[in-house]
DNA sequence: CCGATAACCGACCTCCCTGGTAGGATATGG
DNA sequence: CCATATCCTACCAGGGAGGTCGGTTATCGG
């Protein structure tokens, strides 16, 4: 397990609010029950989503949750990161206040770190991926699914049957 | 946090045998003290390795550990995969008995897994990057870092003084 | 104005895994 | 025969992941 579940189900809200038309506002409860999740624990994870400026928010009776921005202009790297946290591949890896990346372990014995090479690497392999998905990506492949799931031969041109 | 200490701690393992010629064993007791590791629990580290044979042992009085092959043979995945498990970035990735990667969430409400294709991805970059380096290049890493470190100016062709 | 809805906030709690220790059994060289 | 060193199993403390609970604030319809 590399992700814990407050990415995956950060991810999950994200597609649902992709899957939403951005002009009214979706409450957490209609996409906690639409993913079968616990609403109390999506309130604290939506709330990470929020102070990254990636959803914005309206109290009240019905209100809600959208997505700050067009779901083609979210890479998913900004989301897994307000999620999770800082990306790093293991725990000496340190990021200060610019973007470089460092290891904090002090050269011990006169040498440097030796892992380091890897992490850094693995650490780029992941963001790279994470960078070239964006949320457009995931609402369409989980529109495709549906398709798939529906309709197994594209005769009906229904895609939300709005249940 | 995305590995957990048994892969670096493995990894500098393998690094510190990577350094030593391959003819004759070295004791965990000397690589646990020249990375300063606690040598009861590398123990249980080097058990994984040897497992996936990717170090050899002796018994006895002269005993110790060496690379069943040469460093440059040794793709860092193995390494990776031996410490830590599969690789999956999220838990509902299983991994049955053939290469397949398939996400275990049953397709919900008649739609698919919409963070499937994410974290397909995801996995690639981390194995990939994982592939593309061997122990040799880590050892090659490491004994850079230490000229850098004693030898500013590459003037004396000692590497290791032999402490 | 009132009550229902729904976002917001912080404290709490339980389980399990990580990281590490302890203590021994077995094998081998000198 | 003893020091060395691998091998094996059980145990244990701490912390974070995953989730619950109770309450507060804001906004709508009537």
């Amino acid at each position: 397990m590399i992700f814990s579940s407050k990415a995956e189900y950060g991810v999950r809200l994200m597609v649902e609010l992709g899957r939403q038309s951005p002009d009214q506002p979706t409450s957490l409860k209609a996409i906690a029950d639409a993913e079968g999740l616990p609403l109390a624990y999506m309130e604290q994870v939506v709330a990470r989503l929020r102070k990254a400026d990636l959803v914005r928010s309206a109290r009240g009776a019905h209100g809600g949750y959208w997505l700050s921005r067009p779901a083609e202009e979210i890479a998913m790297d900004e989301v897994v990161q307000a999620l999770e946290g800082a990306i790093v591949p293991m725990e000496c890896f340190t990021h200060d206040h610019t973007e470089r990346v460092l290891c904090s372990h002090e050269p011990d014995a006169g040498r440097g770190c030796a892992t380091k090479l890897l992490w850094t690497r693995v650490q780029g392999g992941i963001i790279r991926s994470l960078q070239m998905t964006t949320l457009a990506d995931l609402v369409e492949f989980s529109r495709r699914g549906e398709r798939e799931q529906t309709t197994p031969e594209p005769t009906a041109a229904v895609p939300t049957p709005a249940a």
